[in-house]
DNA sequence: GCATACTATAATGCATGCGGTAATGTCCTC
DNA sequence: GAGGACATTACCGCATGCATTATAGTATGC
């Protein structure tokens, strides 16, 4: 039994009970069934197969995974944490739509944190190990540009700057720098089309690159700044242009 | 009954189902037993009373809060996503610690997101009562300074900073700004009496409250970010100072 | 006394049960 | 046909039940 010795030790004052074995810090594995619930309503969310606007009940999506309502429930509040649902008491969950107004937030707050971040990586003298999937996924935006295809450009635009995220020494800010990739993908999916070719941004990346292998973090910080301020300014002017408030 | 003419109309393909009335995205009015515990275990975790280090299981927390284990649960899982404690799969949840490592993440990320956004308030032109709750914030930090009480202080200084985010146009922002705050809050508690008087704080306040009301953008960027960047420094050299990598 | 194997216990992950109540459909009136 | 009162239904919030399984306690051997 746990302790039984002593069944009520008040809890209020039960401050690092027993061993301090920190070492468990191990996260659970994966096979719980709020994960694998989590896990596939994102992957719809973001695979625009469960499109913005969607919504069901938490029966309803229990039975389209197969499971009971309470890992359903437990992974829809996890969604709407990172801003993916919302939770409409008689009315299940629902996926929220991405507002050409949201993508001006997020864009804002990754115009104001990318850049930073990336300096620190400089900063940090990353060596080509650590460079390299950085350098893979700029080769294979230019791959995919010379081929034409625009989803394989934007998957390794996407690599390019989570794995650059991978590399960053505040976890917290790479979190959340993530959650807001997730938030802005179904919009890029649907602009990636509407714009002209992304020749530019390959090119900057390499420099970006060239930056980050060599050390210099001022020089990192505004070459991505003026990356993320130009597709910014792409981006948002596309949804303006085409009228798309909504996505 | 809800939708028993089509008991099974997939609900893969049902967007926007029924009626668009989107009106009532009324949130709950947080009569639940899940915002119940939410509330009161953030109100035990800022407050210190539940102490960083502190863990309970699910069982012994529910029955704290006099409910059972599922709304509990539930609140758990919400304030893991803001950061506040930890759920560690057999020994319940864990109130996380504010280490110094984790107080430099959070005041970077504050450092770049901040000065943006009082520049966004500042460009909106706010009027005078907007900016009411900063005077009146500032004057309450002058006057707790000047009677010596430092948890008014706090508490005023606090409110300055909150006040501006309740104005920010860049509500996604604003929100991550605020669990940031709710993240630091302790560890500011603790550092609080460890410091000089905060006398030029104050002053700080009073210059940006002025460019906010002057609607100059660059300078209230300018005079956020170098707030924000002297209140860093204190900080961190305080934690590095007195050995507190651990709070 | 210390390491090891075994057993008992209780925490968890999840399913299910259940009352309240909002939302819907029906029926009626105008 | 539009609007309103009422009845019905099934969703949600929460409690509870249950199998699994990690963990603490116990016993054993050295």
């Amino acid at each position: 039994m746990r302790r039984s010795a002593r069944p009520r030790d008040p809890p209020q004052l039960a401050n690092k009970k027993m061993t301090d074995n920190e070492l468990q810090a191990r996260r659970r594995k994966t096979a719980t069934r709020v994960d694998d619930a989590y896990r596939r309503l994102k992957s719809e969310i973001l695979g625009n197969r469960m499109a913005p606007g969607f919504q069901a009940t938490e029966p309803e999506i229990a039975a389209m995974l197969a499971m009971s309502r309470t890992p359903v429930r437990e992974a829809l509040i996890r969604l709407e944490g990172e801003g993916l649902v919302t939770l409409i008491p008689r009315h299940g969950a629902r996926v929220l739509p991405v507002a050409a107004e949201d993508m001006r937030e997020i864009y804002q707050i990754l115009t104001a944190l990318e850049p930073e971040d990336a300096a620190d990586v400089a900063a940090s003298r990353p060596d080509e190990a650590a460079l390299g999937p950085l350098a893979a996924a700029t080769e294979e935006m230019q791959a995919a540009l010379d081929r034409g295809d625009l989803d394989a450009w934007a998957g390794a635009d996407d690599r390019f700057h989570r794995n650059l995220l991978a590399l960053s020494p505040n976890r917290r800010l790479a979190d959340f720098v993530n959650t807001l990739f997730d938030q802005a993908h179904r919009a890029r999916l649907i602009t990636l089309r509407l714009r002209a070719a992304p020749n530019r941004s390959t090119a900057e990346h390499r420099r970006i690159l060239e930056a980050l292998a060599a050390g210099d973090a001022p020089k990192t910080r505004k070459l991505f700044r003026s990356h993320r301020e130009r597709a910014a300014d792409e981006l948002l002017s596309i949804l303006s242009v085409s009228g798309l408030s909504n996505l």
